[in-house]
DNA sequence: CCTCCCCAAGAAATCGATTACACCTCCGAT
DNA sequence: ATCGGAGGTGTAATCGATTTCTTGGGGAGG
């Protein structure tokens, strides 16, 4: 491939010449249309390597993402890339898959390719790493999840309003015995999820007692599908369930069918997080829809001010709830 | 952030000296133990893009996916991700968003990069920009979709038995008049499955003629929707339906919702791409599953094979039928 | 005791760009 | 006429690693 020196002979000037045409400095006519024709005739490409190294900027953001097949953070990885990409920058995509230690690794990796800011929407609590990413000066953003301890901005959904809302709708269609699933205490998303839901539940006079509250480490299918039956083995099983993600619902769905049990007539289920195809389920599901492009937007934008070394604060978008008929409602159009 | 020449002071060695015990070439135990030393001490991480740039060789791969929010190949680029990274690879993913241009803007980037090696699983036909990465001496395997007049291995899915397979329960199950959803004629892919299908459903005495094929360059839900539409308009319209791509699926059902139409019972619909909450849909969707993470993993190997010039041949592994109630199967249990 | 060889370690070149600095030329002002 | 400034260009330093070439010291063999 040609490099720079043999656009400049070509040309019959300096590389330094070549450089400047090419970032626009110094623009004489002549000399300008020269090395311009060369670069065509050469199909020359800058070598953003040896760039990076010299201007210590390579352009490109990390992306740390808890789990890639999760619907909710693949919308989320789409909307961060397409800002990114509109920005100038591409993203390096690492795929945690909800384990500590991969996580660790990649962070490692990324800041070995020194790139320009991190995004991290954190597995687990391990912030051993992430003390690091500080450390090492690396402007980082945390996504969806904060994690406390770590001074960073952090970009998430407030779910207050939807959780008020979602719970006098249970209350007016006569639900009284309400229950959550949630990833276990210490994950400061999933305390404050049932901190908010249990405030809105005691609104409107309804309790949710420690019994109700299902946590399972394992946020997938499997863990939604064991609190479930747990739940459904109680004396006094719940007559409505909110799963905090929407791989942890499909599992409470199926441990419901599995015993015969009907939705929403038997039991009411609720999800965090939409997805499209929540439409097509049987019944289609409620859901509290976090504003997850505008999350992604926002985070690269945060990130963004902070490589750029303006201040840049935590950001916090509303939620909302969208009904359907899970929850009891009338099927929608 | 320490460099190696820091090391090298601490340590009282050269900076070669450094390098040598780091990439395990001169182990000489007493000075070995000063230089691990010093980097523990400092805290020292190599720098990647200097050592790229001086070796030529970044140590990622870059993957062009043809729609991130597609969860077929989400799954494939978790695959292709998971296997990049135990083979001590890092992964650039870029979305073309099913866009074209956005795909060559985003191949350009990639080759600026210098990444080692490029896996594109590719939108359309636009082949003008991977002929230059296959000019640039770039290593390059194509993924799920093959491109004509590209020089290059192509790992893929071969729907041969799975489609054979298909055509004998619809005719066993009395279906007469099947339909197929389809990419426009001139991608290799939709191209292959209309054949493979129609001589399928042929040895079973069943005719898939040309109102029967609907295509549509929006290879999304509202294409599939449209396509299902006009199928429902023949005087004769069709008592199954397969739909090549899973958003194309959902648009199909959702018409068929909007029309009163009861799957399977008046229509049946069958999906290509399996995907985990398939079992969730009313009614379940049988589907082709292609073995997706096979089809990463392979690819991963094929490409690594070209960057270390051994020869990689494409590679076809079978998809197979996952039979539930969509098709008139009896419910799984 | 001298020579030769081998091996460890240092000095310096190199990868391909950007950029500080020096130089040269041309022009206008004093 | 001379000086100063400005603008364009070239030379060379630089980023942080790897790698080639060179050097020096120690051990073995004559």
């Amino acid at each position: 491939m040609a490099n720079i020196k043999d656009v400049a002979e070509r040309a019959g000037v300096s590389v330094a010449t070549v450089s400047r045409v090419l970032n626009g400095r110094s623009p004489v006519a002549e000399t300008r249309e020269r090395v311009l024709a060369a670069v065509q005739e050469l199909g020359y490409r800058p070598n953003n390597v040896a760039r990076a190294l010299r201007t210590a900027r390579t352009g490109a953001l990390g992306l740390i993402i808890s789990d890639l097949t999760n619907p909710f953070f693949t919308e989320l990885a789409d909307a961060v890339e397409d800002e990114a990409r509109s920005l100038g920058y591409s993203l390096v995509i690492g795929n945690a898959g909800e384990r500590p230690a991969q996580q660790d690794d990649y962070i490692r990796t990324l800041l070995d390719r020194r790139i320009d800011g991190l995004l991290v929407s954190s597995a687990g609590t391990g912030s051993a790493m992430l003390r690091e990413v500080v450390a090492s000066g690396t402007p980082l953003v945390l996504l969806d999840r904060s994690v406390p301890g770590i001074d960073a901005p952090c970009v998430r959904a407030d779910g207050r309003a939807a959780l008020t809302e979602l719970a006098g709708r249970l209350a007016a269609l006569g639900r009284r015995r309400p229950a959550i699933i949630v990833a276990p205490a210490g994950t400061p998303t999933g305390e404050e999820r049932l901190a908010l839901f249990r405030a809105a539940l005691a609104a409107h006079g309804l309790a949710l007692p420690d019994e109700r509250v299902g946590s399972t480490p394992d946020l997938q299918h499997t863990g939604g599908r064991r609190v479930m039956s747990a739940f459904l083995d109680l004396p006094e099983p719940p007559d409505a369930v909110l799963a905090t993600d929407n791989l942890m619902a499909l599992g409470a769905m199926d441990e419901l069918r599995a015993r015969g049990l009907r939705v929403p007539d038997d039991v009411a289920l609720v999800v965090y997080d939409d997805v499209p195809w929540f439409t097509h389920t049987d019944p289609p599901l409620t859901a509290i829809a976090q504003p997850t492009r505008e999350l992604g937007r926002a985070a690269v934008h945060t990130l963004l001010a902070r490589i750029e070394g303006r201040p840049a604060d935590s950001v916090l978008l509303p939620a909302h709830l969208v009904p359907r008929r899970s929850c009891g409602e009338p099927p929608t159009p």
